[in-house]
DNA sequence: CCTGTACCTAACCG
DNA sequence: ACGGTTAGGTACA
């Protein structure tokens, strides 16, 4: 009963993608998927300008403003402008991908398993290469409420005004590399980005000059794109790694940051003291194909289910 | 390699 | 209520 299309202009465009899309309405979609959970997904820390309004969850996908919202057996989606074709969200949201084939690809420990049961519906996003840039340049030694004001800030100021939900706020695009590096240092440093600013200023530069193309890391090896991205200054591994992973999908791209660092050691070596380098050697081979998701839900176990990691002296056991 | 420190600022925690 | 501490890093000694 939920399998049929009941628009036409646009299930040729999706098949190839989706095949459970279904129009409600010209600014209205409904996406049968399971096991998929907007709340852990939309908060895990991969993005930042996703909110939860009395609406639904609220965000800005591909230049349109977009409301999720929770439905049996998956979620409606809902623009502000009529749309026919709705890859566009089917691409950013990753429903691409073999969800129960990638839960089967993690390593059977009992720190994944601990994991996934904690994680239930925790799903990698495809985000645009430059927000996410940006968006871990502004990241370095923040918390994920500051990164949020940043981003928000950042649109609100410099981004193109887009067309709101009726009755709700005014929202803006995600500024170009031409709009920030207008902006200048000053403009950025008074969006909270501290001594980041001439970090992104820097990075429009290169992107506006050509210095910088980000279309063409897609063609590169991991390898090669991380030696791209960390020519950047103020970009290195770790920021690297989070665009990777968020915004070209690589799966062999593995941030480790504090809180990873913790989790893998106190997880996988309770009484060892690994070193950075040896951790970084197991993350690298431990994981399996699709070790990009299973850092996802390590992280977000290790920091929203286990409180006692949160320290440098982690117990134990 | 590994260790320590500065860099901005505000949320966080006691 | 308020001040020291810390925060999903990086660059540079």
């Amino acid at each position: 009963m939920d399998d049929g299309f009941t628009g036409c202009s646009f299930s040729r465009a999706v098949t190839s993608i989706e095949p459970r899309v279904e129009v409600v309405s010209p600014s209205r979609a409904r996406f049968n998927v399971r096991a998929f959970d907007l709340h852990t997904t939309l908060s895990s820390g991969q993005t930042f300008r996703w909110r939860l309004t009395s609406c639904g969850w609220t965000g800005v996908v591909a230049g349109r403003p977009v409301i999720l919202l929770r439905v049996e057996n998956g979620f409606e989606a809902q623009t502000t402008v009529p749309v026919a074709d709705w890859s566009w969200l089917s691409r950013y949201l990753r429903l691409d991908d073999d969800f129960e084939a990638v839960v089967r690809s993690f390593p059977d420990d009992e720190p994944m398993r601990a994991a996934l049961a904690a994680c239930n519906g925790l799903r990698l996003i495809r985000q645009p290469a430059w927000e996410c840039l940006v968006s871990f340049i502004c990241s370095s030694t923040k918390q994920i409420v500051q990164i949020e004001q940043c981003i928000e800030l950042l649109s609100q100021r410099f981004g193109s005004p887009l067309v709101p939900f009726s009755g709700e706020e005014p929202v803006w695009d995600f500024p170009t590399p031409e709009q920030l590096m207008m902006a200048g240092e000053a403009s950025l440093r008074a969006c909270k980005l501290g001594f980041r600013a001439p970090y992104v200023l820097a990075a429009a530069r290169s992107v506006q000059d050509g210095r910088l193309n980000l279309s063409e890391l897609e063609s590169m090896t991991t390898s090669e794109a991380r030696t791209a991205l960390t020519a950047l200054p103020g970009v290195g591994p770790k920021i690297a790694d989070c665009v990777l992973l968020f915004a070209y999908g690589r799966q062999d791209a593995f941030p480790l940051d504090v809180w990873m660092l913790r989790g893998l050691a106190a997880l996988y070596f309770p009484r060892r003291r690994p070193s950075p380098k040896r951790l970084r050697d197991f993350a690298d081979t431990h994981f399996g194909p699709w070790a990009g998701y299973a850092q996802q839900y390590l992280f977000h176990y290790a920091r929203r289910h286990r409180p006692d990691l949160r320290t440098r002296k982690a117990k134990a056991s």
